[in-house]
DNA sequence: CATGAATGAGACTTCATTCAT
DNA sequence: AATGAATGAAGTCTCATTCAT
């Protein structure tokens, strides 16, 4: 709860974003949640698009991390797979995460579409980045490197989504999800077998 | 444009919603789009809110109509997979239908999301029943089929949205999009070959 | 709750005029409760000024039928205005009446303010009119009649809208009010005693 | 009319309720009024009622210093009464005060009623406590003092009301209401006498 | 006499943002 | 750096009333 007052901003700006979506947070909500002024709130984020993509931004890279790591530890194939997956799934821990993400594929606010867009192509590409050069390995099949990203996102996004629910069905998945959805993902992408 | 009062604001609503996302859409334009008064968008919709499930309603109706009509047909395991791919992408020639449903996956407004939840489950689970009776018959491996319908559709919405942008990879994937995904689902849900 | 349709309205008009006021009242919601449709409400009153006018007037003239027959019975000073204080005090029994009359005294709409008035001082010229020949039979002492008049109206509906609340002094003052003020209004009229 | 803003919103609260009613005045009008944005005034008030509830409350804070400071000066008797019933006459000098109060006993929004119904009440116990000492020092007859003080103000109001019209009667009252209301009130007061 | 879809002015309120202190 | 009063456009929604059927 402590930190810088930009810290405590973004993070304001974090949960409640999360829980109640875009329109319905105010400036006002954040600045007293981040026990900032209105006017100290201005100081650090110019508008509120602004502060909005800044805690996106900082979401979406603490995953990019994540993933990049992925590149350099040279596991096997199938289980480079299970982590691109579980990486969604253990956001469930967070569950503002989870909903934060989800907002990127369909911003509300069209003077955001383009930017959170840009975004979600970053981190889609570090995804692409490792499928490529699997690919190239032999590790997988050839596809073709971005829309396969862009596949794994969505479906680990949907299972994700539905996960964080509060139903029979939602604990359901949590428990089998990250297994069977890379399971899914393993024979999507398994390399051809010869024969 | 023509029809009822009531027909033209749904179709109204459908546009602008999709093109501008809710809360950027007022009232005052979907009335003049419709050639309605408010007082008689009102007198048909009690609410904003009501509305937009209104048009999403019909938007997935139209949907859950086609994924029913696949039951029916006794089409080859691939093939049906290939269609139900095929659904989300062919929505591309209908631009106002990618953006209205990618919006059902997170809405911005929090009273929307429970009901909005409700009408995507209730698609999916249409899909789960096509996948359960393929896996009872054979033609597929057996998996959780909830699971596995959220699995596709998210696949299929992830890649669809980024196919309605307007630069060069978008153009890709529409061109390859629809086989390429086809054969993504295929791969992860074909049945276990036997030695 | 049968009876004609106007009937019906008036009825309606009243408890629901009583019950929330005139603006939270509805044309609506009138017409629903005395199951007619918004045309055939419209058909009986031009408007709904004149539909509450019509209700109070209604209400007025009850008790007006009451002022005007104790005039008629020739019962002795004291208990006139027994009978005066208690006409109020009894209308506890129905709570509308209760708030429909105190309406009277400060209506909300201005266009409403004169034509109320105006009703109002007809009742209470008629228990003017009582006080006056009570004077000149020297049976209470001389005073201003219409003054009088509504200062007793005045001290009898401060005490019954006070009466109609649901704590302890209002149930107190259901139980003793009627006696007291009684006894109040005869000391304040009574004829000068004689040395 | 200059002030803070605060200051001024409440006084054009204050003329607009008191003359048009609660309803009839919108709060563009009270801003323009009060030379104050309509942001401004919803940063100082948040919203019509409780506008409302501060102006109202104003006008019987003024009435309560008036009220209390006849406890400390040890008039006879009569003098008090006197002094009580002029004091709602003497606001017919500012006419928007009249209907203002007028307005506090049967307030047009049942979301008000509770809450005005309070500040009357506060009032109302402020006379009983004069009426009390009084009549503990035998100087008037033992009554219930909040029965008796309701009574006083409804008498008071009643013929205040009327006497703030514009025809023959009205003006007649304002030259002999004050001085016959309080013989009427002191005849229904004063101590028993002895043989 | 009855119906209820249609009207549209106007109500209250919100909220991102600015700027003098 | 910080503060918070002030701004005003724009939002959703209500409601008495009309009129074609």
């Amino acid at each position: 709860m402590a930190g810088t007052a930009a810290e405590r901003i973004v993070e304001a700006g974090r949960k409640l974003f999360a829980k109640r979506g875009f329109h319905a947070t105010g400036m006002r909500d954040i600045a007293k949640l981040a026990r900032v002024s209105i006017g100290s709130l201005y100081h650090h984020f110019r508008s509120k698009d602004e502060l909005f993509l800044a805690v996106v931004r900082r979401e979406f890279e603490t995953r990019l991390v994540q993933a990049k790591g992925l590149l350099a530890q040279g596991l096997p194939a199938p289980e480079v797979l299970r982590q691109v997956m579980e990486m969604y799934l253990s956001s469930l821990g967070d569950p503002d995460s989870v909903q934060l993400l989800s907002r990127a594929w369909a911003p509300e606010d069209p003077r955001l579409w383009k930017r959170l867009g840009a975004l979600l192509e970053e981190y889609a590409r570090a995804i692409a980045a490792i499928l490529k050069e699997a690919a190239d390995a032999g590790k997988i099949r050839p596809v073709h490197p971005l829309l396969a990203a862009y596949a794994l996102l969505g479906m680990a996004g949907a299972v994700t989504v539905r996960a964080a629910g509060h139903d029979e069905l939602a604990r359901e998945l949590r428990e089998i999800g990250a297994k069977e959805l890379a399971e899914f993902a393993w024979r999507a992408l398994a390399p051809k077998e010869e024969g």
